[in-house]
RNA sequence: GGGCGAAUAGCUCAGCUGGUUAGAGCGCCUGUCUUACACACAGGAUGUCGGGGGUUCGAAUCCCUCUUCGCCCA
């Protein structure tokens, strides 16, 4: 970015010199690490804003040296000489995380190289980047390839340089790649080195660090003239039409493969033989794949497990060098005077002369990648290397660590190698990968795209309340979110519409309960509540239950994941969906709507429903202050029951009761009626206000139940309910509800005797067929016999609840049809 | 090319260890400004759970296979 900024200046790094880059480069970063932390606080994240960090802080930096010394020190970081992933652009070495693959379309270019004894025969080599050709050494065959085994240590003549070079016989040469014949360029592709290793061959570098073609080490009088101080690809073009010249080109053929590009700059990456400083991966690895193959750490969601398990186990040594300025410098020096002029020196101290001779020294200009320093995070900020710090004894090793899966190689996986080898420990139990927030195309947000949502627009459009709702209810367990920038208003309908939902109730609910003492509602006593009361408490209780199942066990009760556990909780979306429904379906809709009623009449039941608003509101806030926390707050702080300079924040967490009140379930069947009456008024158009009659035919207990709650549902359903024995004659609206309640609403002259009987015969077809599949599966005695007791015992009430109702069915529509 | 994963309502997704009359949000249709809320209320429609085969008393859920799409790594 800051190079960037340069270049609209006119300006490059070298313009500038090291050190007013570096200035440079910090005053950037100051500045968007404050507009993140400011974009983090303006949503509501409650972190301990003292213990923000900067990895270039001197105490941190101190760290990075320290494990750099420790690792070179066991033998875990090393100088090696090899092909390594180059960007001619930033002109600095990339890790193989950094050079990402891109799928393209090239060129398979068929190449014929003369045998040198024999040149009216020739081998054909299939290349994608003939240009490399002037630094090939050898041409490679498998040795189990009887097309070519007998070849093996002839010569083949280089076109257009006519120089002989070696057939050779290594198993890397694919029989079924191309013509089963590679070119070997050992400088410029990373397995030729490996295969000119094994062949004691040279490695003539023909491509500079530029990406330009020129004659380096080894490769004296290898580039024609005329290509020399050309670009790659132009050079390819080149190449190629001097191979057509010369006759040499057999063919060209499409051909799709990966071609790494860089990722900060997208440029195509060039492969460099070099020196870098290396970490040896393998003994790190160990330990943290152990980790996760027990349990120790889990990965969330689990498919992320085979990934990461296949990384650990094909895991390459790290190229930790980069060649830029801005980083920590690789704390190694090297002395000039000493005997051996290459003397690596790794220190904790700057060093100013040799501690061996006190000749000169100087320090080796490359940084480390920033991931090296990353990975210290969970251990250097806590304290580390000081192991006796106050804060890393009582905080590490951590919780869980919430990240994007392509983190989890740069960063997650290199925090638990370095947590392992230098506190003995993972430095989490869990990691959570999240989504992507993505556009309506599917395209992830970006800021080169321009399809990004800028957070801060969102939260002054709509509130912090209703972006956090939105991305948390939206968003699956590792399930990418799918929103349109151009569409914010319906993009963030859900959070919005829910926090305005939420600040209704609230608004509705204070000023109904009033300023007054309200009863604590510990001293209310269970036979004080109503049916709507123990219903409610009930719900609560269901609630409280699921968003625990749905958060899951806070760590594991003993280090390490039970597998029965490891898969479980932070299903935040099942979290937010079911305190939304406890507060808006069950609490909004039926409670509150339940106690209007009760709280116009001054008395001991006004008092008992005051008691129960305010208790179950205050724990559905507790509930809710995770996704939503403005609202939550200022809510629950006006609470009658709310202490001066107590917070929400920092209240204990509700706790279901143990029990549930019998009472509470005979608030269903009164939900039941009230839903049924509200069917026949829509279906029958008639107003919602009107009050109209009824007749039920009910169970004894049930009459009791109606009998207590006649006001209640006169209230809700608007309707005069008469308990009675048998269906009246006239022209009436039929609905069977369950336990072989019958619901009869006269319609005369409303009612329209064939529609009324079409939808019951519908019903009642729907329902026979069920029953038949119902009573198939209780007559097969392999699943009366073989299913588990349970699941026959709720299957043979099934059976029994749907008969009643079938019967009940039939009889309306023997009655009602015949007369149709 | 290798490995991993996904296909469920118009859209985005739940559905965990097989037993539901298969769910949610948004969208859609009908009615309502019912004095907390039209960013709302009430009611409604919509799925051969990608195709085929298998295991099982029982499959959206387990196995195989095909198709299509992702991701990771060569």
């Amino acid at each position: 970015m800051v190079e960037k900024q340069l270049a609209v200046e006119g300006l490059t790094r070298d313009d500038l010199g090291r050190d007013k880059f570096i200035e440079r480069t910090k005053a950037f970063v100051e500045q968007t690490g404050g507009v993140i932390l400011q974009q983090l606080k303006a949503i509501g994240a409650s972190a301990d804003w003292s213990r923000t960090a900067y990895t270039f802080s001197p105490e941190l930096s101190t760290a990075v040296r320290e494990a750099f010394v420790r690792l070179y020190d066991r033998g875990l970081i090393y100088r090696g000489h090899r092909v390594i992933h180059w960007c001619p652009r930033c002109l600095t070495s990339l890790s193989d995380e950094e050079a990402e693959p891109q799928d393209t379309t090239g060129a398979l270019y068929h190449i014929a190289y003369p045998l040198a004894d024999d040149p009216s025969r020739s081998l054909t080599v299939a290349t994608t980047r003939p240009e490399t050709m002037f630094g090939d050494v050898a041409v490679a065959v498998n040795p189990a390839d009887e097309r070519y085994a007998s070849l093996i240590g002839k010569h083949v003549i280089l076109p257009i340089l006519d120089l002989p070079i070696p057939i050779i016989g290594d198993d890397y040469a694919d029989p079924a790649f191309g013509t089963g014949v590679v070119k070997i360029t050992p400088a410029h592709d990373a397995n030729d080195f490996e295969v000119g290793r094994r062949h004691a061959l040279a490695a003539p570098i023909v491509i500079d660090e530029h990406g330009a073609m020129r004659e380096g080490a080894d490769a004296r009088g290898r580039l024609p003239q005329a290509l020399v101080g050309v670009d790659r690809f132009d050079a390819r073009e080149r190449t190629v039409a001097l191979l057509q010249a010369a006759g040499r080109l057999v063919k060209k053929e499409v051909h799709q493969h990966n071609v790494r590009h860089c990722y900060r700059c997208d440029t195509v990456v060039e492969p460099r033989l070099s020196d870098q400083w290396f970490v040896r991966m393998a003994p790190l690895a160990a330990p943290a794949l152990e980790a996760v193959r027990t349990g120790r750490v889990r990965i969330l969601p689990d498919k992320w497990v085979g990934v990461y398990e296949h990384w650990m186990t094909n895991i390459r040594d790290w190229n930790i060098s980069r060649q830029i300025w801005w980083g920590h410098r690789v704390p190694v020096w090297y002395c000039s005077a000493c005997a051996a002029p290459n003397d690596v020196i790794a220190s904790r101290e700057d060093l100013t002369a040799c501690p061996h001779c006190g000749g000169a020294v100087r320090q080796d200009p490359d940084v480390l990648d920033t991931w090296f320093s990353s990975g210290l995070w969970p251990m250097s900020t806590l304290g580390w290397p000081n192991e006796q710090a106050a804060d890393l004894r009582a905080f590490y090793p951590t919780d869980v660590l919430v990240t994007a899966p392509e983190i989890l190689f740069f960063w997650v996986a290199r925090m638990i190698m370095l947590g392992y080898e230098f506190m003995g420990d993972a430095p989490f139990h869990s990691v959570y990968l999240h989504g992507t927030a993505r556009d309506t195309q599917g395209r992830k947000m970006s800021k080169s795209l321009g399809n990004g949502i800028d957070p801060m627009d969102v939260v002054h459009r709509y509130g912090a309340d209703a972006l956090r709702y939105t991305l948390i209810a939206g968003m699956g367990l590792g399930a990418d979110v799918f929103l349109d920038p151009d569409d914010l208003d319906k993009s963030f309908a859900t959070g919005r519409n829910f926090a305005t939902k939420l600040w209704n109730i609230g608004r509705f609910l204070l000023k109904n309960v009033g300023d007054g003492e309200v009863r604590p509602f510990a001293t209310i006593a269970p036979s004080e509540l109503s049916r709507a009361d123990a219903w409610i408490l009930d719900r609560l209780d269901a609630a409280i239950r699921e968003c625990d199942r749905a958060i899951g066990p806070m760590r594991p009760a003993h280090t390490v994941w039970p597998d029965e556990e490891r898969a479980t909780g932070l299903r935040l979306n099942e979290f937010a969906e079911t305190a939304r429904r406890f507060v808006w379906n069950e609490l909004a809709d039926w409670f509150l709507e339940a106690s209007k009623g009760r709280l116009l009449t001054p008395g001991h039941d006004a008092e008992v429903a005051r008691a129960v608003l305010v208790h179950v509101f205050d724990q559905a806030l507790r509930l809710l202050h995770p996704i939503v926390p403005f609202i939550s707050e200022a809510l629950w702080q006006r609470l009658p029951s709310h202490v001066d300079g107590t917070f929400l924040a920092t209240a204990t967490w509700p706790v279901a009761r143990p029990a549930a009140d019998a009472r509470g379930a005979e608030f269903e069947p009164i939900k039941e009626i009230v839903e049924a009456m509200r069917r026949v008024r829509s279906e029958y158009g008639l107003a919602p206000g009107k009050m109209i009659d009824a007749f039920i035919i009910a169970a004894p207990a049930l009459r009791h139940v109606l009998g207590d709650e006649s006001q209640l549902i006169a209230r809700l359903a608007r309707t005069q309910l008469a308990v009675v024995d048998a269906a009246p004659g006239a022209a009436a609206a039929n609905v069977v509800l369950s336990g072989g309640t019958e619901l009869i609403v006269p319609l005369a002259g409303l009612i329209d005797v064939k529609k009324e009987c079409d939808r019951l015969q519908t019903e009642l077809a729907g329902l026979e067929k069920q029953l038949t599949a119902l009573e198939g599966r209780l007559g097969n005695p392999g699943f009366v016999d073989r299913a588990p007791a349970n699941v026959v015992a709720a299957e043979r009430a099934k059976r029994t609840e749907w008969q009643t109702r079938a019967g009940l069915l039939r009889a309306r529509v023997e009655a009602l049809c015949s007369a149709a």
